[in-house]
DNA sequence: GTGAAAGCGCTAACAT
DNA sequence: ATGTTAGCGCTTTCAC
């Protein structure tokens, strides 16, 4: 990186001022002259005169430098909040550094560690799913920089919160096809250690509680991608009891178990009902087209952005932690009843 | 951002020594004695010690962010391009800046901008699709910045380009159709002026011919959203002639004509074949599966990346701009004959 | 083998 | 209204 932009002390040189007047002239600085403001500014312009980040944020100790840290950018719930966080962040011109985890714990702490060397302000991070140990995340608030959790939270550190309420939108899911009349509703869902899982199990749950329905042990499985997917519908399918209908942690699983129950000879909703969670592209093509939960992804990423960069700017002072619940809309199309 | 960590200078104090010998002994410059080199890393491992990257790269005149621009990033296509780049990148100790232009030409200009204030020390770009102008990558050029663009390159502005073998992946594409039966193949494309809309309809002219099948006019439509998929095609099916065959641009057309085409009452591929372009995770959970051309978007991100880091370090001085050429290669499944 | 001094580009007291 | 000085945290001559 040769030189490649003139700098404060070129302008000053040029326009024989001394480099703090030109400082305070390009920030329109009260004290100083319309004047020599407007021949400052002139000068700059023509000369395509950019401050250097760098040193103003090595002088001024604040840096405008936000990290994320997501499990993977391909799936369209992360990548439609990280729309919204740069949204959200631009307006207030902080730039983002993007990680991905790819769902491992070691990447994670190697992302953490990258973020914090680059000097970012602030982290907002979804949790890995192979994550089960917090000590890393525990290191970003020891290091006095802020950390905003969204959607997969880490209960184990204290920090802001931004989540989709899981359980409410588990339980209009369900609670909408019992009423459909499905009475044996499977739930594929993730390891029971996530929390997002963990809450729409419970959602789950409860619609069947107060519809008076029996919870079923052998209905609710660990499945949430599609290999997994692969061997379980297909058994759960010859099993002694069918389900009417499945409720699944992601479209993706949802999609896939379409494709499988159809395989099998089932139709979709009459025989059994799918449901997704997510409400991404993949509902508009499948056959029939899938009823799915509506996370807000945009939202979500908006609303994390804000909260960190209030933390960071030391507004609004809200005591303790901050907890952020989406609430989520179920978007009913043809593979429920 | 209060003082948060602990520099040169603390550890130099604490040891009783120069802050010159400490940032020494922290690269291991051989000319410090191993054991003062232990005392120091010691220290600092110790103490959490983090070598502010802000002062080095202001005092060395060198970075490590590259920026990248990208039109979206909920495309499957391009989430895989930035999981490559950013392995890619990762290797080499950059990280990436993500700007997004929505595919709006004025965001294009702000990212521009944007990532030239962060002072990356190099760009890769696709562009967005109202992209018509170029005074702004030249910019980049301008000021020193190196600047890869993949995918959708810009022809105005001599660079380095990434781009995946358009010609030949659409030729492959529709010389199968062809040898599967297929003769009155539709081409539903972008804006001609895209160079890589122009390329497929080129390849799959190609095809055509090296066929000798007519080139029939009405069959070449600009339809690159569901949007206009929603009145284009079920217009094309109540012609006087019907296509029996539709190559898409991208794989939400081919799934969305899918859709459509089964509506109008057409068997798919029995009546009518239908391929798309990227092979992302639509193809699976369509009904019949569809059959795409592959992108390797995953490998383009790797190949802009390496190239984008060996022109700022210096390596490979080759003469003039490089033209990197991924090949595709086309993945049957049922939604073609 | 280690230290002193200068400087990257900028801002912020403290002058005048 | 403008200039002087110092310093953010680091690296890099140039000394010794």
């Amino acid at each position: 990186m040769s030189k490649q932009y003139i700098t404060l002390k070129d302008i000053a040189k040029a326009l024989n001022l001394s480099a703090s007047t030109v400082s305070r002239a390009m920030r329109n600085n009260p004290a100083i002259s319309e004047e020599t403001r407007e021949l400052v500014q002139a000068f700059a312009k023509k000369h395509k005169y950019k401050p250097n980040v760098l040193a103003m944020q090595l002088r001024t100790q604040r840096n405008t430098t936000i990290g994320v840290i997501v499990p993977k950018l391909v799936h369209y719930f992360f990548s439609t909040v990280l729309a919204g966080i740069e949204d959200e962040a631009g307006k207030e011109n902080y730039n983002i550094l993007i990680c991905q985890s790819n769902e491992d714990y070691k990447k994670e702490i190697k992302s953490v560690q990258t973020l914090l060397d680059a000097r970012v302000s602030g982290i907002l991070a979804s949790q890995s799913k192979t994550t089960h140990e917090y000590g890393h995340f525990q290191d970003v608030l020891d290091n006095n920089v802020s950390l905003v959790f969204f959607d997969r939270i880490c209960t184990g550190v204290n920090t802001d919160r931004v989540v989709v309420d899981d359980y409410d939108g588990a339980f209009n899911a369900v609670d909408y096809m019992v009423s459909t009349g499905c009475k044996k509703i499977a739930f594929l869902g993730s390891d029971a250690n996530m929390h997002i899982s963990n809450n729409r199990r419970m959602g789950y749950e409860g619609a069947l509680r107060k519809n008076k329905l029996p919870i079923n042990k052998s209905f609710i499985k660990e499945c949430d991608t599609q290999i997994i997917a692969q061997t379980m519908v297909p058994d759960m399918l010859s099993a002694a009891e069918v389900p009417d209908a499945f409720f699944c942690i992601n479209d993706e699983v949802a999609a896939y178990c379409l494709q499988l129950v159809k395989a099998a000879g089932f139709r979709v909703p009459e025989d059994i009902s799918i449901c997704g969670f997510t409400n991404g592209y993949l509902t508009e093509v499948t056959d029939p087209t899938l009823t799915s939960v509506d996370q807000h992804g945009f939202q979500i990423g908006v609303e994390a952005a804000r909260l960190l960069i209030d933390r960071i700017e030391g507004r609004e002072t809200k005591e303790g932690v901050v907890n952020k619940l989406i609430k989520t809309n179920l978007v009913v199309r043809n593979s429920t009843r």
